[in-house]
RNA sequence: GCCCUUGUAGUUCAAUGGAUAGAACUGCGGACUUCUAAGCCGUCAAUGUUGGUUCGAUUCCAACCGAGGGCACCA
């Protein structure tokens, strides 16, 4: 199971959401392709503090709802929170409201609010082609959560300190963790505890559960793992985190001092006008053209997420995404669509009878594919899978400039096309796990 | 202060302790009457510093310097 934690409804998908999706959709992809069973799952934060901003803002300022909407009212409301102390008071006791459900005005807001965010992730989700099979929410955990921490804290893993419950990481080596705070509620520490216990319970047999997250977390999920050790080795045993970096923009235009807060929807807008863009000598329906554009835009941002290893941040250029030029998303697609067109121009395949005296480049790069694969695989880490597609793409289109492939006159013809329908097929594949569509024309 | 991550061509990234450190962009130079030139060929250019382990270190260890993140009621 690999499951991208972070959108959180009431906030808008950002970039940072677009890397934990990419990557956790890509991984799903992997040990998919590798014949095992995935639970591709998502776990939303439909309840805690941000949402209580978020309503607060919205009680003072009511507005027709949408998504920019709610995003707006979100900033306010945790600037307010931060600099305004009335307006804490009134955030965290919408907060409790919120959980406890007792304020039926606030839990109409609620419920539309809710909606409207998971109707605008679905439409995000099924533009970038991922799915999921499950979907946790904070609500349907916290209280699971908080009762476990309840339950272990007289047997002495957690410890009463300034009115909340806490982990003592210091004991351990690492930090100190508040599990429920002094209101009372579960944090985000608690409701992980209970969507562990949650996640074992509906799959028992998962023999993995693969967590990704954006790396502010990473001590946060040491501290996690070592509280679930404590309280469920035999899940924590299993548990898995991935911690990626940040995407930041490095054109000016769209840089922001807080990077991960530029909306996924506007960074693809923004690239698909640069597809526009090179595409305008093409001659294409609108309607082809649209879904290509899409395609290569999508493409173009996966690409530079996966190409490097998981972690670091990446330093994002759409110019040069969308280059087509080597070491692109665009220049794979482009090469697979090129190679189709002639495997389609040749027809049916003919039986081949005669092969080539030498082995060339491209033949030994396909004949690693399962070995790359399968190391991609062990070590979760889609980027060798790149290494190896942008390699294996370039020896294509070296073969190809060399060598005629549809040549009736040539005997090692059907050799070629052969190869090229390999080719195409391998190449393929490999954009598959990266969750890259190629387009049929482009 | 403590902890984690990180430092490779001008730039953005690769490299399961092993052969000449691999790409792409940029620069410079080519080929093109041919299946999609969004392509191809050539070329210049790099392991932060100082030590250590090893037959052998970009990789492991230590220190230093630089960058990013985390360290109690956010997620």
């Amino acid at each position: 199971m690999v499951e991208h934690t972070d959108p959180n409804p009431f906030k808008i998908f950002h970039i940072g959401h677009l890397m934990a999706n990419t990557i956790g959709e890509s991984l799903s992809r992997l040990v998919e392709f590798s014949g095992a069973d995935v639970v591709r799952a998502c776990y939303q934060g439909d309840v805690g503090l941000h949402v209580a901003k978020t309503l607060w803002a919205v009680g003072k300022n009511p507005e027709d709802m949408t998504i920019e909407y709610l995003g707006k009212m979100y900033v306010l409301g945790s600037e307010k929170y931060e600099e305004d102390e009335s307006a804490k008071k009134e955030i965290i006791s919408i907060n409790k409201k919120i959980f406890e459900k007792s304020d039926p005005e606030i839990n109409t807001l609620y419920e539309k609010g809710r909606k409207l965010s998971l109707e605008y992730f679905d439409a995000i989700y099924a533009k970038l082609g991922s799915r999921f099979d499950r979907f946790f929410f904070e609500s349907e955990v916290a209280d699971a959560g908080k009762a476990i921490v309840l339950k272990f804290l007289e047997q002495g893993v957690f410890e009463k300190s300034q009115g909340a419950i806490i982990f003592p990481g210091e004991k351990h080596g690492l930090h100190n963790r508040v599990f429920i705070n002094s209101e009372g509620l579960p944090t985000y520490e608690a409701k992980e505890i209970g969507l562990t216990a949650r996640k074992f319970e509906l799959y028992p047999d998962m023999s993995e559960s693969v967590i990704v997250t954006a790396n502010e977390q990473s001590d946060y999920f040491k501290v996690l793992l070592k509280t679930l050790s404590l309280i469920a080795p035999e899940h924590a045993s299993r548990m898995k985190h991935i911690a990626h970096g940040l995407l930041r923009p490095s054109s000016g235009k769209m840089s922001s001092r807080k990077g991960n807060i530029v909306p996924a929807e506007t960074m693809l807008e923004e690239i698909e006008s640069l597809v526009a863009e090179k595409m305008k000598e093409r001659d294409f329906g609108a309607e082809e053209l649209a879904s290509i554009r899409k395609d290569v835009a999508v493409s173009a941002l996966k690409y530079s997420i996966l190409r490097q290893a998981i972690g670091g941040d990446i330093i994002y250029d759409p110019e040069k995404s969308v280059s087509f030029e080597g070491d692109s998303g665009p220049y794979l697609q482009y090469a697979c669509v090129r190679a189709g067109a002639v495997v389609a121009k040749a027809g049916v395949s003919e039986e081949v009878k005669t092969f080539p005296e030498t082995v060339e480049p491209l033949e030994k790069l396909l004949a690693r594919f399962p070995e790359v694969v399968e190391r991609s695989r062990l070590e979760y880490a889609p980027h060798y899978i790149v290494t190896y597609l942008i390699e294996l793409a370039g020896a294509f289109n070296s073969y190809y400039t060399i060598h005629k492939i549809i040549d009736e006159k040539d005997p090692l013809s059907p050799y070629r096309v052969l190869l090229t329908e390999t080719f195409a097929g391998v190449l393929k594949n490999g954009l598959w796990i990266l969750g890259i569509e190629v387009p049929k024309r482009m």
